[in-house]
DNA sequence: ACCAATTTGTACGTATGTATC
DNA sequence: GGATACATACGTACAAATTGG
């Protein structure tokens, strides 16, 4: 049952590829391509092993380097095996994480970005805006007036932030744009790793209260403004907040911090 | 590596972490943290069993998660080894266009993102411009020009695409920050694997050649505005150039095949 | 052309976790 | 609740391919 894959000795050029690599890319193909649809579980191992002609360890070679793909999870026990998932935006927000990294990014830069996004993203939304639209967006505001309103007592900033960041993916969601959502998911992803460090860091309670009830009346001011319709109206003040935002989140040194210690 | 916040509700995210991801992650730390820079030779399989104390299947499973991050490569042979790699763009690239592909984006839809970027890139390029940023642009604009012009008779369009991009991603390099340009980057790369198929089927060689030399003087009258420093004026342009171009470019079906056959 | 160093792939056995009866 | 069957997880040992001197 060869597929032909070790057989070669004659191309010394080109990099000859691992086993492991192309028993990885014909699952891959499966997947992408629609054979085999998030859930569905694959063939045993034994019974891959037969199939694609290598050994197990190869085999789960190939499996790890899906599982990192997110496009596979594998289970073990009774029932377990390999199932099929979505790619999450974990999955490029990691890597693209990774290159930030690597490139020293500051996280003003980081967040320079997303001031670019977010009000191309909030016209686009208030062009093609539905009923259902305005409705979602004044109850994610509604939840982090909530959570700030009755929560004062026992602060919980990371829920207050999750709450804020909902917000802002709801945003780049209903633009209309996918590409643009999902860029933006993942931005922000990177953002939050940073932001939920930052936040405990800080002992002034009064302050980021203040800022998030601020926060608040932000939202509300460009739901109506989408309400409303009015599209560059809702891009300008939706820029003016963000530079605002940016400047009371990003004090000090925190501005010049490279993106690090994501993934250490 | 995942963050658990799955859209699957059902499965146990107690995700005990296999021994190979654990081993992944300490040398995935120890690179980039620095302790391990680009170059550097990790210590032989025997040597790493011997510090982790696992097995070599399980070490050589932790290698195809870097690898698949692009983190290291390996040689084998007598000199060969692990080596420290910088991640490059393609991977973050084929993370997201996975993204992209399994969301069913199209590609009017990717084209309409980058109209959102590039704009703002080129003003913010303009405001922050250097004399070296125009002259390389006059560059990159004469190298396109010099092609279309002298190989009129054996058109290489592949050619005339790869000068084209250059010009987009030296915008997106210049424009001072470095998570717009790396967004960017990704993003053009997942449109080039597609419009290198969509040129090369494409029969009316005419109507091409007229496109890029329409181009050619979009990219001289971008320079020309960088270089006299009216921002607004350039960001203008490139915006209705951007359109323009899309409209040639995404012609019919073209427009609402979504990303696919990425990796097939 | 040989040889040494190194990764690559194979084979089999044991351990461990998970659902089902 | 406990025994059991099934599936993956991990380890040891060995043969093959590749590269550089």
């Amino acid at each position: 049952m060869s597929t032909g894959i070790g057989s070669n000795g004659q191309t010394k050029l080109i990099r000859v590829p691992k086993t492991a690599e192309l028993i990885a890319d014909q699952l891959r193909s499966r997947i992408v391509r629609g054979v085999l649809k998030k859930g569905d579980a694959l063939p045993t191992e034994v019974e891959l092993v037969k199939q694609f002609g290598v050994s197990r360890p190869t085999l789960r070679e190939a499996f790890r380097i899906l599982e990192s793909e997110s496009l596979i999870v594998v289970r073990r026990g009774s029932r377990g095996g390999v199932l099929v998932s979505s790619p999450e935006t974990s999955v490029a927000a990691r890597s693209f994480g990774l290159l930030l990294q690597m490139s020293g990014t500051t996280l003003a830069d980081l967040y320079a970005a997303r001031k670019v996004l977010e009000p191309a993203a909030v016209e686009m939304l208030t062009q093609r805006k539905a009923p259902a639209d305005v409705v979602d967006l004044k109850s994610a505001a509604g939840a982090l007036a909530v959570l700030v309103n009755d929560g004062v007592d026992d602060a919980d900033f990371h829920e207050w932030s999750a709450a804020t960041f909902a917000f802002h993916d709801l945003i780049m969601e209903r633009s209309g744009n996918n590409t643009i959502a999902l860029v933006g998911a993942v931005l922000r992803e990177v953002t939050t790793r940073h932001m939920a460090r930052a936040v405990t860091t800080s002992t002034d309670h009064a302050e980021i209260e203040k800022q998030f009830k601020a926060t608040i009346r932000a939202f509300t001011k460009l739901t109506n403004l989408i309400e409303s319709g009015d599209a560059a109206g809702a891009k300008e003040f939706w820029t003016t907040h963000m530079d605002r935002a940016g400047r009371n989140m990003l004090w000090g040194d925190l501005a010049n911090e490279t993106v690090i210690d994501l993934f250490v």
